[in-house]
DNA sequence: TGGACATGTTTATTATATTAAACAACAATC
DNA sequence: GATTGTTGTTTAATATAATAAACATGTCCA
């Protein structure tokens, strides 16, 4: 079965990065695979890009490189420089009793995993929430007023300038 | 050969992760193969947890699910629920000519990758920064006044309750 | 010149990731 | 209730990633 999407992208090339990190590391082969737990054989030809890592191996090389994952993967950037987005063009979700404001300030439409808001609520109001998923985190971050935070059966205050994180898989 | 690391950690399990991405979009394991050009099969089995995805593999699966792959493997989560900063206790950081102020309301500690900032500067002032590292992305999020954003040869104006999104690399 | 040693590559074998097709579980419609 | 369609799982076959051992290619020193 062939991918019927847009554009089939190559998988990234980590080889040339993997050796990078391993000569500044000043490690041979025979030490990197001891130290990570991966042959020899198989790091030269990862090197090289004639084997395909699993994430096990991957995950253990970069572990003894101390190198976090995400470095080796940083490629492929869009072209784009500048994404301008006029107060009004923001999308804006205003609640039925219109208590609270909405403010989509982050990557809705993007690949990424991160949103971010401008929330504007009337004194006394409430919003009820279930969980996002798991392993999800919300950060709350209050410019004026007050701001009570319920999470499962804890309970958090927030003032004004205060900075809440808090897990909203539960 | 096995490792003589400190600590020889479990390789990451994406699968749980990789489902509640595919539920999210509201995809069968048919139409995520279909899309990334990935068996279902072996979807149902890294699901699972059940096979060790190669690079590849997790690379196009990730392709189809829009999302970074980075976000795959952020795990090992601290398990407290909340984390307050009060506002002093915030980390500011101001430039000598005191004209800026940098309030960081991200996670500066942690593994993530995202950061954020509250910005706070004078009138006409002028602030120049390097490139921070291939990949990275900024974006501000304009609460009063004007700003001008310069990113190698493109100019940029931002107005009150505007957003920018840039690359940081160039 | 001739070894030892160190380092990276290749080879033969084993383990397993991947695939397509068959299967199971379940819902909906007649 | 049988039938068709949908979705996730399992199975048999194949491709290939991973391993250990052999090989190649130096360098260093006697």
């Amino acid at each position: 079965m062939q991918a019927n999407n847009t554009t089939l992208e190559a998988p990234p090339k980590v080889g040339q990065e993997i050796q990078r990190l391993r000569l500044q590391h000043n490690l041979t082969l025979e030490q990197l695979a001891s130290k990570s737990g991966v042959s020899k054989s198989i790091l030269s030809q990862i090197e090289r890009d004639r084997s395909n890592p699993t994430l096990a191996t991957i995950w253990r090389i970069t572990q003894a490189l101390e190198s976090p994952l995400e470095d080796l993967l940083a490629e492929k950037e869009g072209t784009k420089c500048f994404e301008k987005l006029s107060q009004n063009a923001t999308p804006e979700v205003i609640s039925e009793d219109s208590h609270f404001h909405l403010r989509i300030l982050g990557t809705l439409n993007s690949v990424s995993t991160v949103q971010w808001y401008e929330f504007t609520a009337e004194p006394g109001a409430e919003l009820a929430s279930e969980s996002h998923g798991t392993g999800s985190l919300e950060s709350v971050t209050l410019c004026t007023g007050h701001l009570s935070v319920i999470v499962g059966e804890e309970t958090q205050d927030v003032c004004t300038g205060e900075t809440l994180r808090f897990r909203t898989d539960v």
